[in-house]
DNA sequence: TTGATCTTTGGAATTATTCTAAAGTGCTTG
DNA sequence: CAAGCACTTTAGAATAATTCCAAAGATCAA
């Protein structure tokens, strides 16, 4: 079944990123099977299990650089802890308050009525929900 | 007209807090007029021109105790910076990503429909609803 | 192949925040 | 109102997450 397995180097490309070994390793395991939600410290460590020598500052940098480029979204839910999810298309967050995990939830089914207008001389971004639970 | 000025002494102690030098003078900045938008380093150098002397490590001391007792409310909305907000009751935010100013918009015109569950074991904290704008 | 350009790297630097131990203050009791 | 104890403040060190840096290494178009 040819051209079934994902061509990461390709995906690099068209993004505008020069696909390095660093790059494609990275992109291997962030995008090779679900969506997955990550830190700079839980990516490099994945990666490294894999063999493929990347500097921590490697990972920020690309991390940087795919969020840019559109392929990974960041999600800010707690003080000095950020996110990068793989998955870029709409969607919002469960965040369980007491261990830091991040769930996505799909955005079809939910509305939001009654927002009032960006203020003037700005327009809108993105609308983040992110409905904190507790255990 | 007796009576009128807030006894931010009072208002500690019935949150739990000793009524010290420096929270009733960080109360007074925070609390004295309308609702506020502070960092730790804005709220410390506000109070420094007040004349009264505060450490900041007291200012970050108090804004999470006052957090914890309900007064404020902390606002995350980008990496490494984390607001807080006089403003305790049910309202969303405007976040302009470019200056990272924030802006309060009531939540009683604001419908939210269609959430799903918690995730099992879990119950419902809150929901944030960031409206991220550009300039 | 080769050079120009872009990347990676380890470690230092930066930023935001928390920790620590000592000194100071507020509060309760007698 | 003096005493003592618990709670606070403080300056500076410590920590954690992230960015910066200059040198070494890849990638790519020609």
């Amino acid at each position: 079944m040819p051209g079934t397995s994902p061509d990461f180097a390709a995906r690099l490309r068209s993004a505008g990123l020069r696909p390095t070994r660093q790059r494609v390793a990275l992109a291997r395991v962030l995008f090779g099977a679900g969506h997955r939600h990550v830190t700079a410290e839980s990516l490099h460590a994945e990666v490294r299990a894999t063999r493929i020598p990347v500097a921590l500052a490697t990972v920020y940098n690309a991390l940087n650089q795919f969020r840019d480029a559109g392929l990974l979204r960041e999600v800010v839910v707690a003080p000095g802890r950020s996110y990068f999810d793989t998955n870029t298309g709409h969607h919002h967050h469960f965040f369980v308050e007491n261990d830091g995990e991040l769930h996505d939830f799909p955005s079809d089914k939910v509305t939001i009525a009654g927002l009032p207008a960006p203020p003037k001389g700005t327009h809108l971004s993105r609308v983040d929900v992110v409905v904190r639970v507790r255990r």
